[in-house]
DNA sequence: TGTGCCGGTATTGTATACAAAACCGAGGTG
DNA sequence: CACCTCGGTTTTGTATACAATACCGGCACA
């Protein structure tokens, strides 16, 4: 535990590169320290990482492609705020793609796959338990990144890497306080069946794993407006 | 045809956005203009383009994005050389997207839909017989590509768009010679289907259809080398 | 002949300077 | 009081300057 990547920026010696500003503004967002509509102001991201607003810029551009950030042309760059529809195609689409990959990473998965997996559960437990629920949030999506990932399509596993990041905006803007946050349960029975080569059945939970939290989403109009007109009409930019 | 798309940005009086760049080398991939490896120098086409390398930054990291180019650092940006791997993770992620994606678009698809379909199908007709196989082969593309638009699904559109684009690398690099261009016969036969409203016969149509693209790919390692030992180990970079 | 070193040259990475557009608040006007 | 206008301020967009790195030739040497 001597250098933790969740590290802050602050400690110099690092020049840090753009990779490293959108990778550390992502876990950000995954976390929810970062709510969405936030401004991202590239002069106060440059003086807190100290490097010019080149490279800044080179990061967040790098956001927007995963549709983490919209940048409107010559008003800057705000934490995305996805509407109700993209909320739905965005888990229509995980609907669509992780089944099967949960499938094909049953066939495939090792031992230590599984063990990976394992202990992903057990942090999520800890953050949880921890009251951490930004960690918490943000291991649960790990844990379908590494699913894909151990199905070694890196294609899908990149889509979906950024259907997660956008879910975790949609959680964010969307998630129903009364549904609880019970998705260890899920997580657990389908690591037990990928243990067990069983691709049949890790594919139906993982269907049905999605499904539920597709469902424990706010599908109606927002009561609360957004934070401000302007943020409303924003879409005209 | 006052003001042709395909123009090349000669005539100046636009100052050429990123976007506008990007777009442009990425129709010029399309059409196998710009052949894999070529390498794509900033100063060059800022040259070309009218501005500074600021902007072609820009655009290029945009492509590097959607996997059109790949950046080595301090090196530069080279048009992107899709490995076999990387090709048969394509083709199985279009396996999975676009059949189910051409169900929805059978059941959504208006007259007007059809219609712009089949005029597409018409201008691929006329490449082809032109002899273009470059704009043929772009047209072709366009065509999967506006059947998930017509599904609804902006998400997985934009999933489709970047395999499509990445489609045409590949084909580019693995395409068989003996296997004849007649896909033309399977997107008239989609559309029929979409005419009709069948989204099961759709799919089916769609599926097969990206089968026999996937085995008009030559699988076996490439006999002919890449051009030069330096890019046959570029993933050292 | 082939290999390794080494300098100049070209190209990319980053910071900075300047231009252009949006933001904001004060003051004027109906 | 609402609304519009206008100037200063802030922030972004683009170009340029400089630093760092890779590329490429010749030369020495085994």
């Amino acid at each position: 535990m001597n250098k933790n990547a969740d590290d802050p920026p602050g400690q110099r010696k690092a020049p840090a590169t753009a990779e490293t500003i959108s990778q550390y503004l992502s876990l950000a967002i995954h976390e929810h320290r970062l709510a969405p509509g936030t401004k991202l102001g590239e002069d106060d991201i440059g003086e807190i990482f100290h490097v010019s607003r080149t490279v800044v810029r080179a990061a967040l551009q790098s956001l927007a492609h995963g549709k983490l950030v919209d940048i409107h042309r010559n008003r800057g760059a705000f934490v995305a705020q996805p509407t109700l529809r993209e909320a739905q195609e965005v888990f229509e689409a995980r609907e669509l793609l992780e089944p099967r990959t949960a499938r094909s990473a049953a066939a495939r998965a090792t031992p230590e796959d599984i063990d990976l997996l394992q202990r992903h559960i057990a942090e999520e437990h800890a953050a949880l338990a921890a009251g951490d629920q930004g960690r918490a949030l943000r291991l649960s999506g790990q844990f379908h990144i590494d699913i894909s990932r151990i199905a070694d399509q890196s294609t899908i596993a990149g889509f979906v890497e950024t259907l997660i990041a956008r879910s975790s905006l949609i959680i964010a803007l969307y998630w129903r306080r009364e549904s609880a946050l019970c998705e260890s349960f899920a997580h657990h029975a389908l690591v037990d069946a990928m243990a067990q080569q069983d691709g049949e059945q890790a594919e139906g939970l993982m269907r049905s794993h999605i499904v539920d939290l597709h469902s424990a989403l706010d599908l109606r109009e927002k009561a609360a407006p957004p934070r401000s007109l302007r943020d409303a009409l924003q879409p005209w930019g």
